[in-house]
DNA sequence: TATTGTTATACTCTATAACTATA
DNA sequence: TATAGTTATAGAGTATAACAATA
């Protein structure tokens, strides 16, 4: 019993809902479930301040990382960003067929490249950054300037 | 050229490393990054916690949440966890086809039904949540008490 | 031998949408 | 009409493994 195929839609990204009336015993008292609860809050924020561009969280931060350290490998792309070096390739690909960044052969080094940014990929960064970093405040505006500050360095310092 | 299909292994994810003598920019002054890294860390904790068990954070959460509310209803699973009705069907399944939980009907709804725990469900609960517990006060043990507490405060408030 | 980038492939998670039974 | 659960399907993300070129 086929099913037509379903048209793709841009994907739409619950919240995580603080259902009333439950209890949520150990859960309360777990870094882990704050933490998460904390980033689907983070996340859905990000997507409505970057909304109609193409850009997710890790393709945001390789793009960073490329404007930071021009003639970055990809291999240390993928230690930044937690992936595989295949999945690195993947994301430069993408850059790539955006005209966002271009490879270049290390003189030094015959096997990798160097990835840098292009004049097209350095005006949407800069423009990505304001709305991202402006998001971000936005979002943080729940807490006091001292809170925020005191937040980025427990995960910091939680994140080892 | 086809390549022989790979033998599949458990996954084994990869901790986000500092790379030394990178500029990070903008990331180091981002909530999302360092959500993220905090994150992968304690993901990567759960996991050597939970180590030889099937279990993952959702499955862990889904656990938790039906036993101490027997009798929840599926969708409501799905709100507490951010996923849709289909995950959170599969979840059940899941839990299900392990003995770890059955669903019961409902009496005043056809519709639905409440999901329950099994003893063996209530044994295995009760174990993993001594060990995931103790895991993640080991894992904040970089915190002091107060630190930790002020942490928890402050992610709720950012979850919102 | 080891490393960088690459390609092929597989798997997990989760979404959307249609469907059934019940309200 | 609306809701709970279900089934079918699609797609994003990312892993592993094998490969080629270079070190």
């Amino acid at each position: 019993m086929k099913r037509p195929p379903s048209p793709h839609r841009p994907r739409a990204l619950a919240p995580i809902a603080r259902v009333a009336g439950l209890d949520y015993d150990v859960l309360d008292r777990l870094l882990g479930y704050a933490l998460r609860r904390a980033q689907v809050g983070v996340f859905l924020a990000f997507h409505a301040a970057t909304r109609g561009q193409d850009i997710t969280p890790p393709r945001f931060t390789a793009l960073v990382i490329v404007g930071a350290n021009p003639g970055i490998g990809q291999s240390a792309l993928g230690q930044v960003l937690g992936i595989a070096r295949s999945g690195a390739m993947m994301l430069t690909d993408w850059m790539e067929a955006r005209g966002l960044v271009e490879r270049r052969r290390r003189p030094n080094d015959g096997r990798s490249w160097g990835v840098h940014l292009t004049p097209r990929g350095e005006k949407l960064l800069a423009a990505m950054k304001h709305s991202v970093v402006a998001q971000d405040r936005r979002r943080a505006a729940v807490l006091s300037a001292a809170e925020r500050r005191e937040l980025l360095r427990l995960l910091e310092k939680l994140a080892g």
